[in-house]
DNA sequence: AGTGCCTCGGTAAACGATTTCTTGGTTCAC
DNA sequence: GTGAACCAAGAAATCGTTTACCGAGGCACT
């Protein structure tokens, strides 16, 4: 808060008494509330105006009893995925005259609840981001929270939640290499309590129900670009000539660590992605990958909690928007050599 | 702000009335501030246990004085630049208990100065990068924001602010491509109106003069991607060897160019970044780069922010923080192939 | 002229905390 | 036994706004 310049920063009473009226004058005419006769307004704006007065939001805040702000929770910043939801989410909340304030979780798994009661009392809403809180403490918080809009997660409530559909996304990938004539696959999974490997696995689960013929082996991993040039060897030694890959950056620390090894991709090994973060198009070869609508998510979380702060009557019924991956094949995937390279892992 | 719950929210008021004390009382317990007799204190605390009370942040600010929250202005998000900062900043700041507002000017210049005010006044500080404001206008918005903190700008009264030596350090880029043997080289530059793309120029300029023998061509460009990938053209007709590019962005724009064209990156051509951005490591091939040490940025910025607001007496000097860019040398830069390739463009 | 309505703007009560001031009750020393 | 010193907790002021309420005028109509 501001109370340097000078002594103490001018307040409204300073405007009304420049302008020999009461502050509640200067209220009005500074918010055009009530008719306020324009000789008297004329007089305030230009004291305003002379003294450069800006109404103090914080008091502001507090009796109108709410912050034009809004929190939004984050596991880990240095996520793309959700860099790009706060991008969007900043860009839209702002062209409404809200603001959006941070709070990253690093990943600890106890700090989100606590982060996001307080970034509630704060603000007028909370956008949550919480892969890995567990089912029953989300359901049990949900509630404190209200104006809430949650992000591949859902309630038994209903609180509006925006929702990728890794479980078919994933499907649409293997079903890709498959096409291509790919007839052994590994998964790379990404962390263990992560509610959306969670989804993906369970995608997996339907497909080798669908494609009994198609050997899908499961491979430990990560979420991010280390984790992925990690697992070259394993990759390699598992024999399987499709990949997929948890995310983006798995599939390009994967690529990397591939390109070391001397293998060439797509030739020896096809690999593929998911999320189509911005750099995806512009590694070598281009990634193919189930593109995630990433920046409409951002702006739609806006939209969802605008519509719950605007309509305090009742709810415009709780919306639960699904987004369905966009498979985007460039460069990284192509049909398997017909070198028997898979039998070297014999 | 909150009140949805039941009916209202709960206040001090309501502890007061169940704990059958003062809201004063209360207060005191609450920030363990005066003497209160232990029974009261405990039984203050049963009640606000019962009562799941949570000062509300609003009011404490406006007796207070502070807000806890630091704002930083950014000219676009989507840059990793930008996101590495926030992200370092958030992290920072959090761990002392502050959160950050964000605004995104969105790359509008004009924008950018009511931007910085309303953050000051939602604030006990900003961050400001601002590459486009004009000197005079900073010059004169900066008294006002007084707990400030800016990056890669500087101004004439000292406010504490963190720069990059973008003039050595492509200088460095520059040395190191002519002594790989280089000896016609191209900058592909970045926007016109940028601070940091003038500094760059600045310093190729001392380049040339240090280095007669050198030719060193200045290409237009831009400052993402795309506008790497559109200068591909460019590059290749120039007829230059070695390519320092504006920043990463660029370089992997152009990387991905080159390689559709059919050229190879170092051996027909090097080409060089700046910033290290964490997907630098991960192109094909490992692009060589000046490494800015950006997550350290945010977390300075946050400890120069943090000595302003702390230390309300006399400023703790003002401080400016150089940061020189170190050399990451990786695959994208080699010594010119013999052949003659370079007189294609004669 | 008196009544009623309408307009304008001042007064004061929120909003939800912190903090200074005050008061009433002890205790202690003289 | 009285005054000083002291302590804990309540009363009230403060922070900077907004806004419900009300009173004072002005005007028109009966």
């Amino acid at each position: 808060m501001a109370r340097n310049n000078a002594n103490k920063r001018i307040g409204i009473a300073d405007v009304a008494l420049k302008a020999g009226v009461s502050h509640a004058t200067v209220s009005r005419v500074m918010n055009g509330n009530a008719a306020v006769d324009p000789g008297i307004a004329e007089r305030v704006r230009l004291a305003a105006a002379e003294l450069k007065y800006q109404p103090n939001p914080v008091g502001r805040s507090l009796a109108l009893g709410k912050t034009d702000t809004i929190g939004i929770v984050v596991p880990d910043l240095a996520n793309p995925t959700f860099q790009a939801i706060l991008r969007g989410l900043s860009i839209a909340a702002g062209a409404d005259g809200y603001r959006v304030l941070i709070a990253d979780s690093s990943e600890v798994t106890s700090e989100e609840a606590i982060l996001a009661g307080e970034a509630r009392r704060r603000c007028d809403g909370v956008v949550l981001c919480a892969p890995r809180m567990g089912d029953a403490q989300l359901e049990e918080l949900a509630p404190s929270l209200h104006p809430l809009v949650l992000i591949n997660r859902t309630t038994a409530d209903n609180t509006p939640s925006l929702n990728v559909d890794y479980e078919q996304g994933i499907q649409d990938v293997a079903q890709h290499l498959v096409a291509l004539g790919h007839k052994r696959l590994a998964f790379l999974a990404g962390p263990e309590h992560s509610a959306s490997n969670r989804q993906r696995l369970a995608g997996l689960e339907v497909f080798r129900e669908q494609n009994p013929g198609i050997e899908l082996q499961l491979l430990p991993g990560g979420s991010n670009f280390d984790s992925g040039h990690d697992s070259t060897e394993l990759v390699i030694a598992c024999g399987a000539t499709g990949i997929l890959a948890f995310n983006d950056l798995v599939a390009m620390g994967l690529l990397s660590g591939l390109h070391e090894r001397g293998l060439r991709v797509p030739d020896d090994i096809s690999v593929a992605g998911f999320d189509d973060i911005p750099f995806a198009r512009y590694t070598t070869p281009p990634l193919t990958t189930a593109a995630v609508p990433i920046n409409e998510i951002g702006s739609l979380a806006w939209r969802r909690m605008r519509e719950q702060i605007q309509q305090p009557g009742e709810a415009p019924e709780p919306v639960r928007d699904e987004f369905r991956p966009r498979m985007e094949i460039r460069k990284s995937t192509a049909a398997p050599s017909t070198s028997p390279r898979d039998q070297c892992s014999a």
